[in-house]
DNA sequence: AGCACGCCGACT
DNA sequence: GTCGGCGTGCTC
């Protein structure tokens, strides 16, 4: 018997199969994690198939040393997975296993998490006995035991906190108390109250119904406040009642908090949490008790769609239209595809849940291939907020140089006077996004990368956001001397500051990236606002996604054409997406909510549709856009990224592959509608030189396009330059 | 990724 | 004359 093995080491060069003896009595089967005799080493690899013979010099064959699981690790399913990601995305196996497998269990470092306890080791009579025999004054040790009589067991550290570490090691040595050891699973969250029960309305009982009874993608387009999240959640009750199993994916980490509380209340303990953020060993624990079948609801971000989870029932990706499903760096992957394979395998459905639908996702219910489900009206039955459009062009004319405008501040005045809550969006973090000097025109610009420094006020810092790198900030211009500086470009920061000057009394929360670097900083800051009437809460994308308040009525969306600047195809659908996310913040319980788009451009058709939460209109004249200019949906989008330090080179290997994908367009004219070579919008990151080449496929051909594709890639390499291939490349810097 | 084999400069 | 630099090449 011949085991085919992936070596667990991270290199394309030994990314291939190796075939290794099973030795006699040995059983071994696929997805099993091995040890065998690699060169000179022992490494860890995993089992990807069986099979009688090998094509292998049998000379050279050695055997495998032995398995590392009681069973295998990486489920049939997901092997499978494995492989179709393998053949599609042309990934690396170890990649992908890497996905699949906690970082602890393959480092072979599993650490459970023991704890401590004490508890009574003798009877009442003998405890008795014990406590008369002490001295009137060993009051701690009398006091710990009266404590464990009445609730039995306690965390040894609780006591010794308590209590005193003399004594109750004490107490311990005099056989009174024994200790003993737990394995904890390490809790991510914190159990939480329970739920109301919620009666669904009559459409949303109709939605349940349809997606437990039906298989295949399902996109289900409900407005904001239409309670998407009740209809996931009864849906995978039913699931969870079918004797099935459910994946839940949300778009942030930041959101899985209050998904988790929401579905432990409804489910109790059996569910999972597994995103990003998790450490490495909260991580490996909330793995392994999906593993163990002991949850059965996985709730997460992008990765949990790799969750070990057998028998799935339901797949449901809320915000489907969100950017994060789309994985930008090292296994790239999209999420959508991954959990259609998922759900294929296990004949279940995917849900696809938004206000927004991607155009994509919306294209394909429209071509039938997706089954649609719509919920048009608001839980509460109120009106979704009114959208007010104001043209900054018109304010700056009349002298308001503020980010601002009239409109706005009345608004925001009579809110606050009323003690209501406003947010206020802003798609840009930190205090201005560049400062430039008035006499000379000086920019400052990152070292190591080719685009302009951030200003942080609070920290009173220049950084840039593609690097990290900081700077001291500048009080006068280094070329000239100047100390006029520009703060071009408002962020949060500004907006925030400025806010505070304007209304000293009302508290100004923020929300972005910089505020909540810290474990559960989001939480607080969102806790901490809806506690507080009147305030403010200035944020950017962070603030659009999910959240409840009831007492938002005003909502200012400053800069909303700032998504629509960017050159990139998908600008005009973020934007609608943005405008129409936000504004489902406001006026989500019993006052009527009002929205203030401010924009340069307010002819743009987006804002009309918007305004009037007119998706289908906007779908149907985006969608007749992209068929016209040939863009997703209606071709495929490959870039091909090359990266590496040195510029000539990175830009020779472009320039090559770039000759080699011309020549095989010139006799397959018909697959490729657009092939174009160039710089990086941002052409240096972290010192990296970065050229790209995008491509838009026609889709009736893109198969032997894309194998096309990855065969011009692997011939043309070059050294020291890494290319990436992306198919869906989302943004293209 | 590692580790070996392999061919050219400054040291006892 | 040797120790050692890291450039290519292989690992079932």
């Amino acid at each position: 018997m011949v085991a085919q093995v992936i070596v667990d080491i991270a290199s394309s060069e030994v990314d291939k199969i190796f075939d290794y003896l099973v030795p006699e009595g040995l059983v071994v089967s696929c997805g099993q994690r091995v040890m065998v005799p690699f060169g000179k080493r022992q490494i860890e690899g995993y089992v990807v198939g069986l099979s009688d013979n090998s094509t292998v010099d049998p000379q050279k064959l050695r055997s495998i040393l032995s398995t590392l699981d009681p069973k295998p690790l990486i489920l049939p399913e997901l092997m499978d997975l494995a492989k179709f990601m393998k053949s599609y995305y042309h990934l690396r196996y170890v990649d992908i296993f890497r996905l699949l497998v906690p970082s602890m269990i393959r480092s072979g470092k599993i650490k459970e998490l023991i704890v401590k306890y004490v508890r009574l080791q003798q009877n009442e009579e003998e405890v008795a006995h014990y406590v008369s025999s002490l001295r009137k004054n060993a009051t701690s040790c009398i006091r710990a035991i009266q404590y464990l009589q009445n609730v039995g067991t306690a965390r040894i550290s609780v006591m010794n906190k308590t209590f005193g570490n003399t004594a109750i090691k004490k107490l311990v040595q005099d056989g009174v108390l024994i200790e003993y050891e737990e394995k904890q699973n390490r809790l991510a969250y914190n159990q939480s109250t329970n739920s109301k029960p919620v009666t669904l309305t009559p459409t949303q009982q109709d939605v349940v119904d349809f997606i437990t009874k039906n298989q295949g993608v399902i996109l289900l387009h409900g407005v904001t406040g239409s309670g998407k999240t009740e209809v996931y959640m009864n849906a995978i009750k039913k699931v969870l009642e079918q004797g099935k199993n459910a994946i839940m994916l949300v778009p942030e980490i930041s959101l899985t908090p209050q998904v988790v509380r929401n579905f432990e209340a409804k489910f109790g303990t059996n569910i999972a949490v597994l995103h990003s953020g998790l450490g490495s060993s909260e991580r490996f624990d909330e793995w392994n008790r999906i593993y163990q079948g002991q949850a059965r609801v996985v709730v997460g971000a992008r990765s949990a769609i790799f969750a070990p989870i057998t028998n799935l029932g339901m797949v449901v990706i809320d915000e489907e239209h969100d950017g994060s499903y789309y994985s930008e760096s090292n296994p790239r992957y999209y999420t959508h595809e991954v959990a259609k394979f998922r759900c294929a395998y296990d004949h279940c459905p995917l849900v696809l849940g938004s206000a927004t639908p991607s155009i994509e996702s919306y294209h394909q219910a429209m071509e039938g291939k997706y089954q649609l489900v719509t919920m048009p009206q608001r839980v509460n039955q109120k009106p979704l907020p009114n959208i007010e459009i104001v043209d900054m062009c018109k304010e700056f004319r009349a002298g308001n140089h503020s980010i601002f405008s009239g409109t706005f501040l009345e608004r925001l005045k009579a809110s606050l006077q009323k003690k209501e809550q406003v947010m206020i969006f802003i798609n840009r973090r930190g205090y201005s996004s560049y400062i430039m000097c008035r006499a000379c025109g000086y920019i400052p610009k990152c070292p190591n990368c080719d685009v302009s420094l951030c200003y942080h006020e609070q920290e009173k810092q220049l950084k840039c956001h593609y690097c990290g790198a900081k700077f001291y900030a500048l009080t006068a211009c280094p070329e000239c001397g100047n100390k006029d500086l520009k703060y071009g470009g408002v962020g949060t920061q500004r907006a925030q500051k400025e806010l505070q000057e304007a209304f000293p009394d009302v508290p100004v929360f923020r929300l972005d990236n910089d505020t909540t670097k810290t474990k559960n900083a989001h939480g607080k800051i969102l806790h901490d606002f809806s506690q507080t009437k009147p305030a403010i809460l200035v944020g950017t994308q962070m603030i659009a996604k999910g959240h409840d308040f009831a007492d938002v009525t005003l909502v200012g969306i400053l800069d909303a054409d700032l998504s629509l600047y960017f050159h990139d195809f998908r600008a005009t659908e973020k934007t609608f997406q943005l405008v129409t996310q936000v504004a489902g913040r406001a006026g989500r319980s019993e006052k009527q909510g009002h929205v203030v788009l401010q924009t340069f451009y307010p002819k743009h058709y987006v804002y009309r549709f918007a305004a009037n939460y007119d998706y289908l209109h906007f779908y149907q004249k985006e969608d007749n856009l992209r068929e016209i200019t040939h863009f997703p949906p209606y071709s495929k989008i490959v870039r091909m990224l090359f990266v590496g330090d040195d510029e000539d080179n990175v830009k020779l290997a472009a320039h090559n592959t770039f000759l080699k994908l011309k020549e095989y367009r010139a006799s397959h004219t018909a697959a490729f509608f657009f092939l174009e070579g160039m710089k990086s919008p941002v052409g240096r990151i972290n010192n990296k030189y970065r050229y790209q080449i995008v491509m838009r496929l026609a889709l009736s051909q893109q198969k032997e396009s894309l194998d096309a594709i990855y065969d011009i890639e692997e011939k043309n390499r070059v050294k020291d330059v890494t290319c990436f291939i992306e198919q869906n490349a989302q943004n293209l810097s």
